[in-house]
DNA sequence: TCGATTTGACCATC
DNA sequence: GATGGTCAAATCGA
């Protein structure tokens, strides 16, 4: 199996600022973590002794103070910061977090689209003759040979934040399972042409194989890692997500027509229950994830799952059930106003690992 | 009713 | 002729 860890040799420098910023940014969150201790212990012992003691409550609100202004802000710098440097090794394209991505950016014809959104390619070749493609001419196209295009293998199907509409499906010689045919919902109102074909390579493990097509041009909804990153700017989010190497995405249950995520992520949705025919199981695990049902006992690695009862119980100690190959651990995680979620078992954490995410 | 999916047909390329 | 990519009518579902 390829490797998923992949860093160019010519980014060994960003490797170790991303390690260095991860570092820092753990040291952060046992630093929140010890406040947020002492916070929930201060509360308890008020709560018990039933007094208004001045001094806790200065304690209290200090320890808030410094976790708004000076813990949280450092926390979600350093993870930015990481997932920058990630971002600018990954060869220019959206953030990845846990996927095998080879980019191709051939010497290829550079394709165009002609005014009837159907591509043609612009060559001097000779091999390469440029026809006229007549649009009421039904399944009239020219094929891909090459182009702006690159690959992303996955153990899951992903969100990439894009808002896909399947327009085809398509049995393959010798392939066990068929290839699935996405254009960008907006190819017509916003003449983006961005495709991706996706097909499933692998049985057990599971492992997908996503062919991406040309760049997107529309204006589209909250790009994924966007709305991670964004989430620092809603104070009420109740929680950030956290991706882990399976890419089950924390998500906010919480219907606030407000939110943006909420309203970007109903398309995105529907990519998933269409990838569910690719496979169901792991779509029933994403759903599981999207329910946040916390009984969920099937093996997924690393797979970070919060109740969804619990996120508006600001200042608890929380339960985060963790999933790793097939043996569920448990740590617990801390859960704010200011919706930031430490886990516990920070100290296990491996910084190498989110490298082989990359 | 409208938007998304399914699926057979069509056509370019190999 | 085989194969793969796309279209679009039919169908589905919210």
């Amino acid at each position: 199996m390829e490797s998923p860890c992949s860093w160019p040799e010519n980014s060994s420098s960003d490797r170790r600022k991303a390690i260095e910023e991860l570092l820092k940014g753990r040291d952060l969150a046992l630093e929140l973590r010890r406040l947020l201790n002492k916070l929930s212990s201060s509360s308890s012992a008020e709560n018990n002794n039933n007094n208004n003691d001045d001094d806790d409550d200065d304690d209290n609100n200090d320890g808030v103070l410094l976790l708004n202004q000076d813990l949280v802000p450092k926390i979600l710098t350093s993870f930015t910061n990481t997932l920058s440097i990630l971002k600018n090794s990954s060869g220019g394209g959206e953030y990845q977090s846990d996927e095998v991505v080879s980019q191709v950016q051939t010497n290829a014809p550079h394709l165009s689209w002609d005014t009837i959104g159907r591509k043609s390619e612009d060559s001097s070749g000779d091999s390469c003759k440029s026809t006229l493609i007549v649009k009421d001419k039904r399944g009239c196209y020219k094929r891909r040979k090459c182009s702006d295009s690159w690959t992303k293998d996955s153990s899951t199907l992903v969100d990439d934040g894009h808002a896909w509409r399947k327009y085809g499906q398509k049995v393959i010689l010798n392939a066990k399972y068929p290839r699935n045919y996405f254009r960008c919902t907006h190819k017509h109102d916003q003449k983006c042409m961005a495709t991706k074909q996706v097909q499933r390579i692998q049985e057990d493990p599971p492992l997908f194989r996503t062919n991406y097509y040309g760049q997107h041009t529309c204006k589209n909804l909250l790009k994924a890692s966007q709305l991670f990153m964004d989430t620092r700017y809603h104070d009420n989010c109740p929680m950030i997500s956290f991706c882990d190497k399976e890419n089950n995405y924390i998500i906010n249950n919480n219907s606030n027509s407000n939110n943006p995520f909420v309203s970007s992520f109903s398309s995105v949705k529907r990519e998933y229950q269409d990838e569910q025919e690719i496979m169901p199981s792991h779509y029933d695990h994403h759903r599981h994830d999207l329910t946040h049902n916390n009984n969920q006992t099937e093996s997924s690695d690393h797979c970070y799952i919060l109740s969804p009862d619990d996120h508006h119980h600001h200042h608890q100690q929380q339960h985060l059930t963790t999933y790793d190959s097939g043996v569920v651990n448990s740590s617990s995680l801390s859960c704010t106003d200011m919706g930031v979620m430490v886990v516990d078992s920070v100290d296990n954490f491996d910084a190498d690992d989110l490298f082989e995410f990359c």
